[in-house]
DNA sequence: ACAGCCCGAACTGCATGCAATTGCAGCGCC
DNA sequence: GGCGCTGCAATTGCATGCAGTTCGGGCTGT
């Protein structure tokens, strides 16, 4: 029962803008939508029925999200995180996290206890699954925990750190066994119920450690970054060497 | 010069809905717009200039941030954080800021401890201004902390985090002594010079603690949601306080 | 006199229209 | 053949218009 149907406090509940927000939210960290895919707003409105102007705001939403790039006069895209921002989300996420496990330790109910379990089944579960609903599950997870906080801020701020991560993951990672991830998620429920607050801050520290690692040892964008706007700074001292103008490998 | 050109990073550049953001943000810090304070859609446009669509859509930026609350068919106002919400923003803020500080530590260059001193110059003689002017100063400096580590997730969390405590403080902190502040700054700019990882990292986490505790102990409005907005009218024992209920804050 | 109802004003939710900017394909020039 | 230019199509930036909802004040019934 992923119902979870509470938005709540933070602004955005039930109306159209929301729902396209949570569509493409999920749309992106499920690797539907690649990094620096466009996002035109006519074709979201009229992909989900609405205006313009309702896909413009949804846009607007997400970027504050960091999940989409926006700049003036361009078609949107899906944010394409450099590798070193990668490596600072990862950092932040993993101080908010211990944080979460901190708060937690040693006061969840029985009936939360059950819950996270339940998750984490369902992790198993969709371990032949494809890759991408399993990374949104282990992430899930994450934010499940952050929710059982009580702290609607300290919700909205790792549910988009791990977006965000996830978003990277995509990027920078390959295949990935979620296995041990899954193992992980057991032993830090286990010391959550203990109520040990060191041993589980340190869990969900070596946890979050060894997945950015794991994924991250590749700083090589081996693809989809695109060149120009790397290159973009080094226009003006690039009389040297010659730069080639990659065949556009991404059209539709 | 303190020409951080940086566009285009976090999708709020040079729009007019950047503007606005950026003027309805400062006018809450500043508490010129008191929490609770309405802000209709048409006022903010005719008082900008510009179409409600903008002033919607830059509501909904600032209502992503926490600093303004927008519940469906109803006029904005100004966020109300409980007084829970201001312990879990200060938690995370203390976290992130350690995170600042540990990343930043002996790694400043000259110019940049320059810049930092003259921050903190400044609030020295903003000393004997409004309290407003002295809150959003010490504010400012966190953030220009964060801005050199160069991690734009960071300086947007620290910024988002730091701005809510700044709501906070001004709902539930009687007139606050700069003066300590402004020392404590000092203080972890040395530590920073010197490179000492440990010893600033403490410091700045007594830093905000300090300031956590001797604000938030007055949980005064005892919920400090909008069940305040509704006891205004009968605002018959909270009789010291100032709370006009809305003079029209921003109306023609 | 008081409570409840009703109606108008105010406000938001959303779509559409128009101007401005950008992307791009084709064309001419070197 | 490659490079730069030009004009058109695509797309965004923004304002305005209309419909639905909420709020508040006055009126009526008791």
């Amino acid at each position: 029962m992923a119902a979870r149907a509470d938005t709540s406090k933070t602004a955005e509940s039930s109306d159209k803008v929301s729902v396209i927000c949570r569509a493409l939210r999920r749309a992106i960290i499920e690797q539907a939508l690649e990094p620096g895919a466009k996002l035109p707003e006519d074709s979201l409105g009229e992909r989900f029925g609405v205006s313009r102007t309702i896909a413009r705001h949804a846009l607007g939403q997400l970027a504050a999200e960091g999940l989409v790039e926006l700049r003036r006069n361009r078609i949107a895209v899906v944010a394409t995180p450099s590798w070193q921002e990668a490596r600072d989300a990862f950092d932040i996420r993993i101080e908010l996290e211990r944080l979460v496990v901190r708060q937690l330790a040693g006061k969840l109910t029985k009936p939360q206890i059950a819950e996270l379990n339940a998750h984490v089944d369902a992790e198993d579960r969709a371990r032949d699954g494809t890759d991408a609903v399993s990374i949104r599950l282990a992430t899930e997870f994450h934010i499940l925990l952050a929710h059982m906080t009580n702290s609607p801020i300290l919700v909205r701020y790792v549910s988009e750190v791990a977006y965000r991560c996830c978003l990277t993951l995509s990027l920078y990672s390959r295949p990935h066994s979620s296995e041990c991830a899954i193992n992980e998620h057991r032993a830090i429920i286990a010391a959550l119920a203990k109520g040990d607050v060191d041993k589980v801050m340190g869990l969900m520290h070596s946890h979050l450690d060894s997945v950015a690692t794991r994924a991250l040892v590749t700083p090589s964008p081996q693809r989809g970054r695109d060149l120009l706007d790397i290159l973009a700074p080094y226009a003006d001292e690039a009389s040297g060497e010659k730069v080639v103008k990659l065949p556009k490998a991404v059209r539709r």
